[in-house]
DNA sequence: ACTCTTGTTGATAATAAAAATCAAATAAGA
DNA sequence: TCTTATTTGATTTTTATTATCAACAAGAGT
């Protein structure tokens, strides 16, 4: 899969070094499509075959690659944050997401309308839709302003 | 308004008791539409005029409120979570929210498509968008089989 | 208004996710 | 290989949220 090398390519272009943790971290997400690991879940896989990396290296890690566009960070209010691969090929393939309020299993719908979508999810998954939310994250107009006159004094968050 | 009526109504169906603490946590929410208070943020404003109630307190209050669904909880990656009354006599009004990924600002969008909702509001909020998050909250078509068979040993969660 | 019962509260301790610390280890370029 | 800035593991710290529990108060019935 060509996953790997865009990582490494976003790695080095954001200047980062590529270490075996990383590559490990990367593995794990890489390979679960379709699920939804918590940093505790994701530490618990990789400590099989990595015995020797902690867990503050898996949250370091996973804010990493947040920041440099790797994975998506996910909120399903159960109490972490959960993560999964951004489609680095693909960045249309952006999918949504169904919470069962009751048995918290998370469903992926793989189409992009909403008042189409609605209708669709509750006839096609037989899903009781009791509530959404949309966010945009972005940037203001304030801060396109701002952040193109000062450029310069960009430290790390 | 009628909210407090509806607010009253709300809590005794559900068998709980108005107390001054739950009436005043409502005030407060409702008094700042368009803010998206914090629990914290929530007890520095009660505290003025009640500083005999307690953090603890306004968490309970919050909970207690979204499961009767009088507000909702928000979550903008901020490290807590964040509250807005719901619109409890239009429940069509549910907007959605931008989030500034620089400055944190929140502004909220009172349309409700996502298609054209993108392009308009690039344009007409000057807002660049780097991405969205869209999730339905429900049942899905296991658990609504479940509910219909056993609705008999439903505690509280 | 008084009583009784049960839900509720305030203060505090307990949890738990996530971040900070820092000496030791290491990737990557010369 | 050597150098050096980056990264890591173990640990502590921080902080949002929940649990605990005796004291208290809402509301139904008298
Ligand atoms: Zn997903
Ligand atoms: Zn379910
Ligand atoms: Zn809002
Ligand atoms: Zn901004």
């Amino acid at each position: 899969m060509k996953f790997y090398e865009i990582f490494k390519q976003k790695l080095n272009e954001a200047g980062y070094k590529l270490t075996t943790q990383r590559r490990v971290v990367f593995e794990v997400i890489g390979a679960n499509e379709g699920k939804h690991f918590s940093p505790e879940e994701i530490y618990d896989i990789v400590k099989v075959d990595h015995p020797e990396i902690g867990l503050a290296t898996v949250y370091r890690t996973l804010k990493l690659f947040e920041k440099i566009g790797i994975i998506y960070r996910l909120n399903f209010n159960d109490g972490c944050s959960r993560f999964e691969m951004s489609h680095l090929d693909d960045e249309s393939h952006r999918h949504h997401h169904l919470v069962c309020i009751e048995c918290g299993k998370i469903l992926e719908v793989k189409i992009d309308s909403l008042q189409e979508l609605e209708s669709y999810v509750e006839k096609e998954y037989s899903f009781d839709i009791h509530n959404h939310t949309l966010k945009f994250f972005g940037l203001c107009s304030d801060c396109k302003k701002r952040r193109n006159k000062c450029k310069k004094e960009s430290t790390e968050s």
